[in-house]
RNA sequence: GGGGCCGUAGCUCAACUGGUUAGAGCAUCGGACUGUCGAUCCGAAGGUUGAGGGUUCGAGUCCCUUCGGCCUCGCCA
């Protein structure tokens, strides 16, 4: 076998003259009855292969037989291209290979898709064909600079002293949080391990053990649906620290993803990274991870809208509601109907009832600005002038309300801003905006079941100040956690823990979790904080959407080499699937009922 | 669990209101061709219109069921 020397997309004019072999993928060829050229692809890129009927007539005859995506080995002298030959649209355009010594290494069928439309094609198609997907230039280049990404934060953590430590995967189920991914025991007949949702308990005990730094880049399982950012399987870059308050934490850490931003796209994350209170957050965004890329912020006007003689506002005021919305720069080009069926629409899907608008236009008479709209007429000169001020509205601006409550009008509005934000243009691609999202509350009211539930997790600390409130005020306590957030994606989270063992009892009572309940999930754990817990706290990283913000893409699939799909399945191998009999019994499980086979792969 | 979009040749798409033998480009196969690089030119082959059922003289098109993909609400401490 010929052995390689160089990967064909490395070559440049500096080898000409050189004796190279480079191996491959025949990404084309071109017959010209009398040269044969051959474009031949590695991970690196392409080079070009000319085999000559003068000079190598055996080879030649070769050649012509060969086909796309035919793995193949190339010997022979580099040279520089004739004038006017070189193809300044690749990299190694200047120079070719004339080829001396050939080696087919493998056929191949003819591919399902051409490597070259792949990105036209049918996303199921490329998943199904994934190896084929996969060498393409596009797909190369995401899975080299996640390597690359994975490498700088391992290299960043080491030299801060962190350790990098594996957990387990065949863990406890702790029925917090999402559904878990079980897997039967076979010694231990009716029970089972869970699929970790992240290595919270242990990268804390490992805190309590002493080791003082921990990172991990780590595989996490959380069974519920997908999404087009959310696979059910995903990897988290995981942190902990001893003796630390939330200010080592965030600067440790956006310290990691500057290094990142800066060495990957170039792009350097001022430090420190500003911050942002959650309620300025939700005041000003409608939510907790706010894209900062764009001003256009939500105004809350219930106090005009109340006065106003508008039924739908002032009836929301009455009863507790808000009034509030955004000013859109210059969308007056949003005809009535873009307006009253597709934003009205979109918002409706968040359970907003309906949608205000006005377009802000001069008055007749004067300079003045007023509003337009069929609900203008319900408020008077004064209050148009009193909006248009409190939005800061221009000419031909369109200003956007929502009445609700105020959890509907903020999860109306943030997304609307946003889409907004794109449609208009408010901001540049390749732009970043951080920011630390803190002072979370410890709590959050769920009228439901009529408790508590954690904003953050279980094991979150109040802040100091707070600690008395656990007796009297939990609704009123702030947290130390902290969200890094990255043009309104959250990127990572987390917080400084509670290590004193009464404490977290205490937070368990408030989020209902009994004495007997929480000895029974996390027994191991307390017992753990009681013997010697230093104060720490930590962090845990989205790699995949670390990765899509760096490669500039919305699909979580494009940056995980071997992804499921929207039902789960992995239509390469297409698993979930069935297992024989034997396997059931020797687990003592019995299948209730058969859902439709997933397909099976191809064919 | 709910809502939306989609499924026609290997791929990307077309086929007006239901109406001849379901078309095109790319890929494939065969041939031609003296330096191309999305090669070019000539020719050929390629289809259970995702599957099943129904309405109709007649269904890719209308109806029902079902499978699959994507987006999304819920869910994701």
């Amino acid at each position: 076998m010929l052995k390689r020397t160089h990967y064909c997309g490395n070559i440049r004019s500096d080898h000409v003259g050189r004796a190279v072999v480079v191996c491959g993928w025949v990404k084309s060829y071109r017959d010209h009855g009398n040269l044969v050229f051959i474009d031949l692809r590695d991970r690196q890129g392409l080079v070009q292969l000319v085999f000559d009927p003068q000079t190598q007539p055996e080879i030649h005859k070769i050649a012509r037989d060969i086909r796309c995506e035919w793995v193949i080995a190339a010997g022979g002298r580099i040279r520089r291209r004739s004038e006017g030959m070189e193809n300044p649209k690749m990299p190694t355009g200047e120079i070719e290979l004339a080829v001396d010594q050939l080696e087919i290494l493998n056929k191949a069928r003819t591919p399902p898709f051409e490597v070259d439309d792949a990105e036209s094609v049918n996303e199921e198609l490329r998943l199904t064909n994934r190896y084929i997907d996969l060498r393409r230039p596009r797909m190369q280049d995401i899975i080299r600079l996640r390597h690359r990404t994975a490498k700088l934060v391992r290299d960043y953590f080491d030299e801060n002293g962190f350790w990098e430590i594996e957990t387990p995967m065949l863990g406890k189920s702790t029925p917090e949080g999402a559904r878990d991914f079980l897997v039967p025991s076979r010694l231990y007949k009716g029970a089972f391990y869970a699929l970790p949702q992240s290595p919270q308990l242990f990268k804390q005990i490992l805190m309590v053990s002493g080791v003082d730094r921990y990172f991990q880049i780590v595989r996490c399982f959380r069974d519920e649906d997908p999404r087009a950012d959310r696979q059910a399987e995903f990897t988290q870059i995981d942190v902990e620290m001893s003796f630390v308050d939330s200010e080592d934490v965030m600067k440790v850490n956006e310290g990691m993803v500057a290094r990142v931003f800066k060495e990957i796209l170039g792009v350097e994350v001022p430090l420190p990274v500003r911050r942002m209170s959650y309620a300025e957050s939700v005041n000003d965004y409608g939510i907790d991870r706010p894209d900062l890329r764009f001003d256009m912020k939500l105004k809350d006007i219930t106090d005009i809208a109340a006065q106003s003689s508008f039924k739908v506002f002032s009836s929301v005021a009455e009863k507790g509601g808000i009034v509030k919305g955004l000013c859109a720069p210059q969308a007056n080009r949003f005809s009535r109907s873009d307006i009253e069926k597709g934003l009205a629409g979109f918002v409706a899907d968040y359970g907003a009832k309906g949608l205000a608008w006005f377009k802000v236009a001069p008055a007749e008479a004067g300079d003045r600005l007023q509003l337009n709209s069929s609900i203008a007429k319900f408020f008077t000169a004064d209050r148009q002038a009193q909006i248009i001020e409190r939005f800061g509205a221009k000419d031909d601006d369109l200003i956007l309300l929502v009445a609700d409550t105020e959890a509907v009008a903020n999860k109306a509005l943030a997304p609307l801003r946003v889409k907004l934000g794109a449609d208009l243009g408010l901001y540049d691609e390749g732009q970043f905006e951080f920011v630390w999202v803190v002072d979370f509350p410890l709590f959050e009211w769920n009228e439901d079941n009529k408790r508590y539930d954690s904003l953050h997790h279980p094991f979150t600390s109040p802040i100091a100040d707070d600690m008395g409130k656990l007796d009297t005020d939990p609704g009123d306590i702030l947290s130390q956690a902290y969200d890094l957030v990255v043009n309104g994606s959250e990127i990572g989270g987390g917080s400084i823990r509670i290590h004193d063992a009464n404490v977290q009892a205490k937070v368990f009572d408030l989020l209902n979790i009994s004495r007997r309940q929480a000895q029974q999930r996390f027994g191991f754990f307390l017992k753990a904080l009681e013997y010697g817990a230093p104060p720490h706290g930590g962090i845990a990283f989205g790699l995949d959407r670390m990765v899509m913000l760096l490669v500039g893409t919305d699909n979580i699939r494009d940056v995980i080499a071997f992804p499921k799909t929207q039902r789960g399945q992995c239509l390469l191998t297409a698993a979930p699937g069935d297992v024989d009999q034997a396997q059931l019994d020797e687990l003592n499980l019995r299948v209730q009922k058969h859902s439709h086979q997933p397909r099976t792969g191809d064919e």
